[in-house]
DNA sequence: GTATAATATGCGGTATTGCACAGATAGGCA
DNA sequence: TGCCTATCTGTGCAATACCGCATATTATAC
């Protein structure tokens, strides 16, 4: 049972949370993104999401400079069930909401049009 | 968020975790059985059901000397999700099987058909 | 090579957590 | 009254978690 309960423990930070709510949403993405629709230091959401990568959460990929996180397959019953939680239960929270709606103006350091991985790119 | 995630929280501990699953598929038990079922500690128990109980996430029923707790009804899909977790995705987790067996021929203080409230006794 | 952007990590400090043990409280019954 | 059982709680300790800052790593561009 450790197993399990350290999964939830992986979400039980209100920024991992957020994380994993805004990856099952928008699917994969890189980390500049991330910490600009979260509003917090890049060095706290690289960090949190080494941690539910380390969990096996979410998976990663680099391309070039930026890596792209994404949800894991889920791997059993339980991990399907809390990822539909976070699309069913979790979409429309004002949080969430906020931070979508920040992440979808979102470009890498400020800088329009250019960073980021293609499908970001203008 | 940071309610959502102290949900989590609460699930986190492989101790709690087992509680929320016992209490979802027998509903409501008293302390004692529980404590027999999990092969743990009576304190032990007693503490980690206070912390789901300020949590909300389970309410308590005194009956004489012994209480029974159970789960609260779902005050939101998060809750109602989880629960559904419970029963669909744990239920036949080994450690929750094992749990299960002990806690079907639990009574309390080892004596036989005497405690525990008029359900559970012969 | 240097400079720069994106990301990751080591460190120190503080806060929280889980545990075991002991003791307290409360109800039931002789 | 006193004893027994069930339950809860105060305390101290060790382990862990999160944070911010500074620094390191990595890849790109010049």
């Amino acid at each position: 049972m450790e197993v399990e309960a350290s999964l939830f423990k992986v979400l039980a930070d209100p920024t991992r949370l957020r994380l994993a709510v805004l990856l099952a949403l928008r699917g994969e993405t890189c980390v500049c993104i991330l910490a600009r629709a979260l509003r917090e230091p890049d060095f706290k959401v690289s960090r949190h999401l080494g941690i539910m990568r380390s969990a096996g959460m979410v998976e990663a990929r680099r391309e070039g400079t930026w890596m792209h996180y994404r949800l894991s397959l889920p791997r059993h019953r339980l991990e399907k069930c809390l990822q539909e939680c976070f699309r069913n239960c979790l979409a429309d929270h004002k949080t969430v909401r906020a931070d979508t709606k920040r992440l979808q103006k979102a470009t890498c350091a400020g800088s329009v049009m250019k960073t980021c991985g293609p499908q970001y790119r203008k």
